[in-house]
DNA sequence: GCAAGTGGTCTCGATATGAAACCAGATTGG
DNA sequence: CCAATCTGGTTTCATATCGAGACCACTTGC
């Protein structure tokens, strides 16, 4: 049997993230929750993605403790799926993966989605990476240090 | 022919960059990459990727504007992948990433890598999303507004 | 009660993946 | 300078996964 490869145990978060939503569709379905959508159609139809690959992510997803199922809140007997406090942690992935979109994958007139600070409707600002003193830092000035090699 | 789904033109910038580096294996490469990896063979051997689907890989990063291949620095014959600016743009995908993984995929007592600070080696701070005026924002006080809807 | 909507499962053909064989050119050892 | 080995791939093949759509049970709306 050919095994799609893990790298879980690699040591590295970076990997292990990957290992759980590092496929095509995860992560589009985890921006689509934050962006409220609920519900199996809403998905479905949102993506345009198959339903039996919908019923596998979603189900993956709520294994894995991203997602979990509410009952429904307009009061039918459906259910739900709701990011945990675990998938709401995947807020700054999102946002990341979409400013570097913005930056590198639009033209200046080309239309597109925009994240916006909901009470004053301005955009929100740039991410950046600070050292513990507060300077920020970029890719150059860090290092990866290794606990526990291969 | 079953065509594998695109959301290039969906509007979002998240879909596409996940168009770009959504798939299982670029952002693997594109984090060994941050850690100074250049080489084909340190790629494959790291990773323990397939050669066929590196290459395809490595041919297609390049293809899109994230890595370009250079003469070998260390004077051989041989070429070199190296991220180009647009590639280390995701520089906080991955840190992103990794503050995730470390949040909520490792138990207090495992081993793994981490990022420090080189000058200092004292580990980086987390990555927060801030207002226009400088607040704090969660992922509920932001909204996406859809400037070209569908 | 009946049609439509919801939330799936199942099957099928097309595609992508992983492993391994193979290969040409570059490098190294002697 | 010749052979062995290393590097950076390409090709092939079996299998796994994906996408489309048929199908189905239960719920809801009328």
């Amino acid at each position: 049997m050919v095994k799609r490869v893990s790298l879980w145990d690699a040591g590295c978060p970076v990997a292990r993230a990957l290992d759980v939503i590092g496929d095509w569709w995860s992560l589009l379905i985890i921006r689509d929750a934050f962006d409220g959508v609920r519900r199996f159609n809403e998905f479905q139809s949102g993506l345009g993605i198959a339903k039996g690959m919908l019923a596998t992510r979603l189900r993956d997803l709520t294994e894995r403790g991203i997602l979990e199922t509410a009952p429904a809140s307009d009061g039918s007997a459906y259910k739900e799926y709701v990011l945990t406090e675990k998938g709401r942690g995947l807020f700054l992935v999102i946002v990341a993966l979409r400013q570097w979109g913005e930056d590198h994958l639009y033209g200046p007139d080309e239309p597109r989605s925009s994240l916006i600070a909901a009470e004053t409707g301005a955009p929100v600002a740039r991410l950046e990476l600070h050292a513990g003193d507060g300077r920020v830092l970029t890719w150059d000035d860090t290092e990866v240090i290794k606990i526990n090699p291969i």
